[in-house]
This record gives C-alpha cells, sequence and structure tokens, in this order.
DNA sequence: TTCTTATTGTATAATTTTGACACAATAAAG
DNA sequence: CTTTATTGTGTCAAAATTATACAATAAGAA
C-alpha cells in the first residue's frame, strides 16, 4: 500500500470524528531578502496550489484545529496564529470551477480521490474561518504533507491562482495584517534575531505597500525604545555599514499590546 | 395549535433545508439618550436573554444569514452588518451550565423544545460567526418573533446574564468597535439626522469607555470637515443653546473609508 | 594613498497636532 | 437684572510630523 493510498485510508477513518460544514485556513506570512512571503501547498495529484488548511474534530476547538492542521500540513509548530475572517458563501469555488455535479466528480478524481466515503465529505458545503500566522523563514522549516508534492514561500506578486476562494482569503488576510500593524508583533515575528533599521523598514513597506522616509522612520522606531543596538554589519559593500539591532522583548511586548500609536 | 406549537412544526420542516454546525449571532448596538446600548431577546418559555441568532441555509451565504436572521427576529432590516468573530470552542456553553446528558434535555424542556428532531438539532455543537450592527434606535421598531417574549435595548451595564457564550460575544464585539472606531460609520448609524457635539463627544465617550475633552474633541471634529452646521436647538435648558450639526454624507464616506486618522 | 560612491546616523527647521485651560457669549430661571 | 450651566472659540506650550541637510564611513577605483 502506497503512501497516499495509507493516508486516504487514514483520512477516511477520521471523517466520523469530524466536525461537518467547517474547516480552517491559513495564510502563513514570512519575510526573506525585503520581500514579504506567503506559504502555499502544491497538490501532488493535480499540482494545483492552495492554503494549507484542514478540518476540525468534533471535540477540538476552532483555534486549536487551526493550529494542529498547520502543524500536521507544514511541520510549523507553536506559532502567533491570529484568526481574521469566517469565509461563508454558499459555493465558495472560484466562479471558473464550473460547479456541475459531474465537473464536481471530475475535479474529485483530478486530487485523486477515489473512495466515495472522502468523496461524500468533500463535497459538503465548508464555512471556512481563516487564520493568518507571521513566521520567521529562517527559523523555519516547513514540510509538505502526504498530500502535497511541495510547500513554497511565494512572494505576493508570485501567488498563482489557487483553489477555491483561496486567493481572496489571501487578499482579505494581508488587508486584516495592514489595519492591525500596530497590534502585531510584526518584527518579532517575520525578522531574524538581529537585523538592521533599512530590514525593518522594508518591512513595514511590504506590508503597507508604500515607501516610508527613511530618516524619520528610524528616529519615530528609535524612540519607541523597543530596540537594542548590536554591533555593525559589515556587509561589503561600498557605504557605511549600519548597525544590527535586536528588540527588547519585554518592551515590544507591551507596546504591541497597547498599541504603537504613530502612523508610518 | 398555539403559535408555539406552529412555530415548532414550522422549523422543524425547515431543518432539513439548514446547514449543520454553524450559525450566526448579531450584536445590535444602538444609541438613545447618551448612552450605548444592546438589542436583547428574552425567551417566552424560561426567560432567559440571549442575542438575536439563528441558522444557515445551505443555498444562504454566512452574511445573507445573518440580515435574515435579525430581519426575522426583530423586524430590523437593510442595516449595515459587519462579522467580527467567529467563536468556535469545542462547548460554548456558560461552565454554569451543566453539560451532561441529563442536564442538557431539561434545559432543552426548559426552552420548550419538545420535538425530537428540533432536539437532536439543538444538541448539535455550533460553530458560531459574530456580526455587530449599529443602528439608530429612534429610526427602528424591533419587534420580538415567535419564541421572544421581548425585545429590548440594554445599557450595556444592564446586560443580564445571557445563554451560552453571549456575554463573551457581546464584549468581543465592543472589543472590536472600539479597534475598528476610524473605519466605521458610527456617527451616521446610530445618531438622529441632526445631533449636538454633545450627543457626537458623548457616543465616542461610551465606545471608548472614557471622557473626552470637549473643546478639543470639537475642533479635531470640525477640522475634518464631514459635519454641516444647522440652526441652534433650544432645549429649554439655562445655557447658551447649541448648534445642530448634519453629516456630509460624502464625505464622512470617503473619511470613513479612509480611515479617520486621529487619537480621540 | 586619495578619491569616489552609496548608504547611514543624526541634526535642524518649518509645520501641524495635541492637551490643558481660559473666557466671553448666551438661554432660561430666579 | 443677576445667576447658572453650557457653548463656541482662543491661546499657548509641548509633542509629533515632514522635509531636508550633512557629516561619517565601508569599500572599490584611480
Amino acid at each position: 500500500m502506497d503512501h497516499t493510498k495509507k493516508f486516504a485510508q487514514e483520512f477516511e477513518e477520521s471523517i466520523d470524528r469530524l466536525l461537518p460544514n467547517n474547516s480552517v485556513d491559513c495564510v502563513i506570512f514570512g519575510y526573506e531578502k525585503q520581500r514579504l512571503k506567503v506559504l502555499l501547498l502544491q497538490w501532488k495529484t493535480n499540482a494545483e496550489w492552495s492554503l494549507p488548511g484542514g478540518f476540525i474534530f468534533k471535540d477540538e476547538a476552532l483555534n486549536s484545529a487551526a493550529h494542529r492542521v498547520l502543524r500536521e500540513r507544514t511541520g510549523l509548530d507553536e506559532i502567533f496564529l491570529n484568526q481574521f475572517y469566517t469565509f461563508g458563501r454558499q459555493n465558495r469555488a472560484r466562479p471558473d470551477q464550473n460547479a456541475t455535479e459531474e465537473a464536481t466528480d471530475k475535479r474529485l478524481l483530478d486530487f485523486g480521490i477515489t473512495s466515495p466515503v472522502i468523496a461524500e465529505w468533500m463535497k459538503k458545503r465548508f464555512v471556512t474561518t481563516g487564520y493568518f500566522a507571521l513566521v520567521n523563514i529562517a527559523k523555519t522549516n516547513p514540510q509538505p504533507d502526504f498530500m502535497s508534492s511541495s510547500c513554497e514561500w511565494k512572494t505576493i506578486a508570485e501567488i498563482p491562482q489557487l483553489i477555491l476562494d483561496h486567493n481572496e482569503i489571501v487578499e482579505k488576510a494581508i488587508g486584516y495584517l495592514r489595519i492591525q500593524l500596530n497590534y502585531l508583533p510584526i518584527g518579532l515575528s517575520l525578522l531574524p534575531e538581529k537585523f538592521t533599521m533599512q530590514d525593518l523598514q522594508k518591512l513595514y513597506e511590504a506590508i503597507l505597500g508604500r515607501p516610508l522616509e527613511r530618516s524619520n522612520f528610524q528616529r519615530k522606531i528609535l524612540k519607541l525604545g523597543m530596540l537594542v543596538r548590536k554591533e555593525k554589519f559589515m556587509s561589503g559593500a561600498a557605504n557605511k555599514a549600519p548597525y544590527l539591532y535586536a528588540f527588547d522583548q519585554a518592551k515590544y511586548a507591551q507596546l504591541i499590546k497597547e498599541g504603537i500609536g504613530f502612523s508610518y
């Protein structure tokens, strides 16, 4: 019995313990080379892309399910997950995904779903709750699960067409990320332990989608008192070397709790 | 056949058309006599209080269900509803509501539920999505439905113990109302067409839960340019009569879209 | 070595916003 | 005509914001 079949059998057996009509999807943001990225899974069977998502056990809280699903599908554990919106249209498939009975059956076969029990489950209507997370790409090593051939970080511009309404979910996640910027531990979660002021500024610029004035950004951030200055960083470039900074975690946590009170 | 039985029969017949395991609950904010209020329903059968909530039809979007449920249960229609959070603990009952089989059966009887089909439905686990709305109390006349003996506006301080986790839902709604203050048409939705500056200030104070400095509030609000000054308001009180104001709706809408950018 | 280049850390000045308070104007009651 | 409570507006210092300037500096080029 190959891996896929084994997985299918295990999933089929677990269906009785799942709460019907509900699911979770995770938008995992990472930051690398001054670019904001999102973690996507590609299906083994038909190479389509999707967000890491899954179902809820009958005896499991929605929030716990989000953490478990993310761990099972990517290996990422103990990360900050933030619920942001619940997507509940009758037909959450994209308009171009024909929803006739035959088309749906054919699509399930594309995904390698042959078991009638699983097919019946997958044909249900699911109301899905979106969570977003912020992770430091360097510190994590996501691994695709059985169903997925790969697990890739894509910049926002690179995001391909995703299954169902997952593109919409990503867009909404970015919107909430922006609105909640002052209340989220953006820097601590997304940056390496030590980073330059430019790293931090580019991160904010990536999230806000607009440029910020360098010297004013530096002054305002430093005035918050949440950064500790470390040694200089010799990049090898022909210009003045920037200092590295690290977060004063206690102060940062407090500031985030109250909301960082300025406009970038 | 009395009303309650008729309703029970109708509900029983509709269960097949409902999406299991999902529900919506609405936190309707109103403003009256300079007090922020919430609309609550009281059950005919056992006098317990709850938020107006209900279920989703299989062919209905989650957001549409929220509008329909609100209309059916209170008569309120075409109001601005804003999704804010999805509550998904395994057991959403309050800790003091004993969850043993017998206790649950007894509780359902308290609510007048005798049909086994309805009882089975009500025993399911429901993940509920919370919506909040802002309405002008003077313009609306909510009416309780079959199941409810009354439909009352309660100030935040007056809110009694509610069923399930509804007290938690109200608290979370107020939290989101505060955070999203600058992005919501608070004034236009909650105030009458013409209002005094004090009305507006007290509204913001009620939402924020803290006093604001009168003259500075007036200066900042007027500077936004979203108010049109009307005639004076002769209240009969022994003091200088205040001006009435109305919203410049186009400008207000634009400001709300971008987010009103100042701290109160 | 010296010059050049790109970037960094910091300073400065003009402008705007905020917070705290002052005060004359005024509607109605005594 | 005086008193009272509240309103519209003004002031002023402190703080924040914006735009700009400029010396310091790491490394490559001359």
